[in-house]
RNA sequence: GCGAGCGUAGCUCAGUCGGUUAGAGCGCUGGUUUGUGGUACCAGAGGUCACGGGUUCGAGUCCCGUCGCUCGCCCCA
């Protein structure tokens, strides 16, 4: 181990990376904007009772995930794993229920004691939308449509699935949840030792098994769609309604379900097979409960969070940053020179950069390298005529120009 | 947390059965005489062979441990 590297899981973004990072963000930020959510930040870590109140004190992240420690002043401290924790504990602490709905959106780094993998990382980012408020499938369905549209204006609407399912309301869930526990108690011999914890810690976690054994027992277990009441098969209906009537595509999937204790009814997925195990790139769903658990009162709520790594690696190269101009001075007076009109040519909003040392011919190996679509050569004779030469380095042509017209010479970049 | 593979220059990779001074391409730096880049040619810098220990006359190569990456599981975005 070296102490120059980065602590395993984490990653340095050198610009490349960065450029792409931004990109997703920045999409999301502008398509969910549309959507009227509006941007809000919370702390990156919060005390750990937070996370372990709302995420359920049996949940994976809870037990095994979280990075906690103790600060100086002796409190409980963790890293957050997630984003709507702290945007619920935020929400109620602000006495947002006083204004609703409410349409918030963030973005930042998020944290789990993992083992790294592509596309899984121990600090990783997201981008998320919270809708708090508003308790009818109108919601999930707005939510879902933002989450899609922020996928088209990525460009990878093509490469992703929108699964859905219903977890019901608290009533079906526990109905159905003892009768697959009844259930899968009779085959819990032919079950993998995994689906035998999962039985008793989140049985429904038994469904999604990979393991064919499993799935053999599962396929005869019963129904959840049998086990939901009359208002919460209305409510998935109504949500399936407004999503055909927008034109969004979806697939049913009834083995989709969720690690975290708050999720009720609606619960979804976008998810794409290109990239590996790490298939799932946006997930949300429908988290009534949740406020009330954080001592708010009950207002319900439906959000979703996305991976930017995930989605980054999904979008392929970022573009390329814009090109330079370059500027070449020759000798001490044109240095002098050579710094306020590089500040008139920002100003005028072209990017500009400098050679620092060398003959021409290497400072215009460099703007090369650079990668700079001009370069501005002030030498004696420049000088001396009050212009600058002005280089286009695409096609080598080259003006004299006075220096006021240097900035509309270089045109629009 | 479990299982497997991998780790040699900034990058992509060679490196034979364990044998002398560890190589290539790309990139980087400098040069090919005067104020004109990209191409070409020449030269150079750059390595704790991931880290630590062991076996051996001798280890990049074999063994053990650690760290990291990759793939799968668990779980998740």
């Amino acid at each position: 181990m070296s102490a120059l590297q980065a602590v395993r899981g984490t990653h340095d973004h050198l610009p490349e990376t960065r450029r792409a990072h931004r990109r997703v963000a920045e999409a999301a930020h502008r398509v969910t904007a549309l959507y009227g959510f509006q941007e809000m930040a919370t702390p990156i870590f919060e005390f750990t009772e937070v996370f372990q109140r709302t995420l359920g004190e049996t949940s994976d992240v809870v037990t095994k995930e979280m990075y906690t420690f103790h600060d100086k002043g002796g409190e409980q401290i963790t890293l957050r794993p997630e984003g709507t924790a702290g945007v619920v504990r935020a929400f109620v602490a602000n006495g947002l229920q006083q204004a609703l709905p409410q349409r918030l959106f963030y973005q930042g780094p998020m944290f789990r004691y993992e083992r790294p993998q592509k596309g899984r990382l121990r600090q990783f980012h997201q981008v998320g939308v919270e809708l708090l408020g508003v308790a009818t499938p109108l919601a999930d369905a707005e939510v879902i449509a933002c989450a899609a549209a922020f996928l088209r204006d990525l460009g990878v609407a093509g490469d992703t699935t929108l699964e859905i399912n219903t977890l019901g309301d608290a009533e079906s869930r526990a109905n159905y949840r003892d009768a697959l526990v009844a259930y899968l108690r009779q085959y819990a011999h032919r079950l993998s030792d995994d689906s035998r914890e999962r039985l008793e810690r989140n049985p429904l976690r038994v469904l999604d098994s990979k393991d064919e054994n499993d799935q053999a027992v599962v396929a005869d277990a019963p129904s959840f769609l049998d086990y939901l009441n009359a208002d919460s098969r209305a409510f998935f209906d109504g949500v399936c309604a407004h999503l055909a009537a927008m034109g969004l595509d979806y697939v049913m999937n009834p083995r989709l379900v969720r690690g975290l204790d708050y999720y009720c009814h609606t619960a979804f997925e976008f998810t794409t097979t290109i990239l590996g195990a790490q298939g799932t790139v946006l997930a949300g769903g429908r988290y009534d409960g949740l406020v009330e658990q954080m001592g708010g009162s009950a207002v319900s709520g439906v959000g979703w969070a996305a991976g930017i790594e995930r989605l980054a690696a999904l979008i392929g190269d970022p573009e390329a940053p814009p090109r330079p101009v370059m500027m070449v001075p020759l000798g001490e007076e044109a240095e002098r020179h050579a710094l306020p009109l590089a500040e008139r040519l920002r100003a005028a909003g072209h990017v500009v950069e400098m050679t620092y040392t060398g003959n021409l011919k290497k400072r215009l190996k460099r703007a090369d390298r650079s990668n700079a679509r001009a370069a501005v050569i002030l030498g004696e004779d420049e000088l001396a005529a009050g212009r600058a030469t002005v280089r286009d380095l695409d096609t080598g042509q080259q003006d004299a120009v006075a220096l006021d017209a240097v900035a509309d010479a270089l045109g629009q970049g």
